[in-house]
RNA sequence: GCGCUCGUGGCUCAGCUGGAUAGAGCGUCUGACUACGAAUCAGAAGGUCGGGGGUUCGAAUCCCUCCGAGCGCACCA
């Protein structure tokens, strides 16, 4: 918790003692105390904390808001909490100003905790899972996938800043109908090649880079498949280029920043028989039924629209079997809570998936799923549609070449999952510079260039006591950005607890514009010793927090640039 | 047709689960480098929060309805 919110804190219990006391005294007419808020208001005239309790409580004690708020201040206790000055406002607000000298030990803590400072207990340790990009192996991994790689990592980043143990994860769809699908575009691929006309099959995949692969596979072994029994040749192909995809995709997200703890093989559920013996479970339960030939679940059950198929008549599986009891594999790894992030298109899934573990006997709560809103991706003023199948999309390796790992990932982390962006690749490329997360990355580059003129021996000085911050760094642009920091902790916290790292993109751009401002107004390297010590503190600890933050973007934070 | 999600200045988006006068960036306009990085700063203009009802002290936020957009509604994944 920050210093912030444990001051609000003790307000917040001497606001209800001060209620009760007013009861006891017959002051006030009221049964439960109602919930309140105390935050801190838009708007600076309001102080720096303002409460509503004068307006919840007055219908019940039968008197306006501001009396009420009169009497609640009458009796509050203010020792110890910083408050300055109590007012009643507007309709029947009370607004408390603090002593602006409780900032004065923010520095020393961002300074002592380093890059640790920020880190919150919310998760006490629990662990979570973190499943995210999961593309098929198929194909490049695109603009889409880019999405929900910054999104996935910097969440799972957050949640361990937060407490939480994290565990990042990749599913491998290396089974099922698409696998099939796949091999006989391989081998068409690989037929084309030695100068056959072997067309790609309805539902394959056309993507160029299938030739890319095949060819590969051609200068190490020839044509020596050419004249192999067709079922044969397809699982040689496959087994080479799920390989090589997957060694790609790997490649690409670790440029992308992105590692993962756990790479998870759908076809290992199938090896295994887990996905068979979940299907019996379920039917044990009462969960299955039969119908035409294929085994239903009873998914209406659970809030579904309609009941789904997970064995087909022909006996194999659907990918929903597989992933029911993938989720339930997770669960019994030991995670207690999973989230998955899957795109937009997918959302009919959420009540059928959640359904399933319900029937297994899950809580389905602990099963959290953030739905992406797809990219859209404008071209020379125009819509171009994505599919895999099609071959015709913008590679997230392209997308780094084009606009740089940091550029690429903050734009996407600055915006709300639910929110469709529009992606416009010449723009992007043109107005590069204009990323926000330049100017971010510049404030980063200004505060280290301010320290090493100072030199590193007195970049390193010790930490000016908390008295002699107080007393020196006075303006409201130091104060400013001192507030700013000692919210960090909390920002961690509410972004955690609505898994919204978004949050933290916008904080940090906060932040460094405090810090652009206070540098354009006052001067660090001053000659008298004490103040240039106190803003020197101030410096060093801005560079951490903003530091700190990037580093949960995973956004470099550059000494210069 | 049914369901999910979203409609916020010209453009791209925030808005802390109901608070006071709705905020940034880009673009436009006016200013600031003979001191630590001008990739910066200070200021101005620009809004029926898609429309209409409702809930209450109070609504961009919650409910209903209509309009518009995206996505789903396979024995595909």
């Amino acid at each position: 918790m920050s210093l912030y919110a444990r001051i609000a804190q003790k307000i917040e219990r001497n606001l209800a003692e001060a209620a009760a006391k007013a009861k006891t005294q017959g002051e006030l007419d009221f049964g439960e105390l109602p919930s309140f808020v105390l935050e801190e208001p838009r708007e600076r005239q309001h102080g720096d904390l303002a409460t509503n309790l004068g307006m919840v409580l007055a219908k019940q004690a039968k008197r306006s808001p501001r009396e009420v708020a009169e009497i609640l201040i009458r009796h509050l206790e203010t020792d110890n909490t910083w408050i300055e000055s109590s007012e009643i406002a507007g309709p029947g607000f009370i607004n408390f100003r603090l002593n602006p000298r409780w900032l004065s030990a923010v520095i020393p803590e961002v300074l002592r905790e380093g890059q640790a400072y920020g880190r919150v207990n919310l998760g006490q340790g629990k662990k979570v899972q973190v499943e995210f990009v999961s593309a098929n192996p198929t194909g490049l991994l695109h603009m889409g996938n880019a999405r929900g790689a910054a999104l996935g990592d910097s969440l799972a980043s957050l949640l361990q800043m937060a407490g939480y143990e994290v565990s990042r994860e990749f599913y491998i769809n290396d089974a099922g109908n698409q696998i099939h699908n796949f091999a006989l575009s391989l081998e068409a691929r690989y037929l084309q090649l030695l100068g056959q006309d072997a067309p790609i099959p309805e539902g394959g995949y056309h993507g160029e880079d299938l030739l890319d692969t095949v060819q590969g596979l051609m200068d190490r072994d020839g044509d020596k498949y050419l004249n192999m029994d067709a079922g044969l040749r397809q699982e040689f192909l496959v087994r080479y280029a799920l390989a090589e995809k997957m060694g790609q995709i790997r490649e690409t997200l670790k440029d992308f920043g992105v590692e993962y703890d756990v790479w998870f093989s759908e076809q290992s559920l199938h090896d295994s028989g887990f996905v068979r013996s979940t299907m019996e479970d379920m039917e044990k339960k009462g969960y299955i039924y039969e119908k035409e030939g294929a085994l239903w679940l009873k998914s209406t059950l659970f809030g579904d629209e309609k009941d789904e198929v997970v064995v087909r008549s022909n006996g194999i599986p659907t990918y929903f079997a597989a992933d029911i009891a993938y989720h339930r594999n997770k669960f019994e790894r030991g995670f207690d809570q999973v989230i998955n992030i899957w795109g937009a298109d997918h959302h009919g899934h959420v009540a059928r998936m959640k359904g399933a573990m319900a029937a297994l006997g899950i809580d389905p709560d602990r099963l959290q799923i953030i739905l992406m809103q797809l990219v859209r991706l404008i071209q020379n003023g125009e819509v171009v549609r994505m599919s895999k199948r099609s071959g015709q999309y913008i590679t997230l390796r392209e997308l780094m070449d084009e606009v740089g790992k940091d550029a690429a990932r903050f734009t996407f982390i600055l915006r709300d999952p639910d929110s469709a962006v529009e992606f416009d690749l010449d723009l992007a490329k043109s107005q590069s510079a204009d990323n926000p997360v330049y100017y971010i990355q510049y404030a980063h580059a200004r505060l280290c260039s301010i320290l090493r003129q100072a030199g590193d021996t007195e970049a390193e000085a010790e930490i000016p006591a908390e008295r002699e911050l107080e007393l020196l760094l006075d303006s409201q642009e130091e104060r400013a950005l001192l507030k700013k920091m000692a919210d960090f902790p909390d920002e961690i916290s509410l972004a955690a607890r609505l898994l919204e790292p978004h949050r933290l993109a916008r904080y940090v751009l906060d932040l460094a514009g405090l810090f652009h401002t206070f540098y354009n107004s006052h001067r660090v390297l001053v000659e008298e010793e004490g103040l240039r010590r106190a803003r020197l503190a101030l410096i060093r600890s801005t560079r951490q927090v903003i530091a700190n933050v990037l580093g949960i973007l995973g956004v470099s934070a550059p000494e210069r640039m």
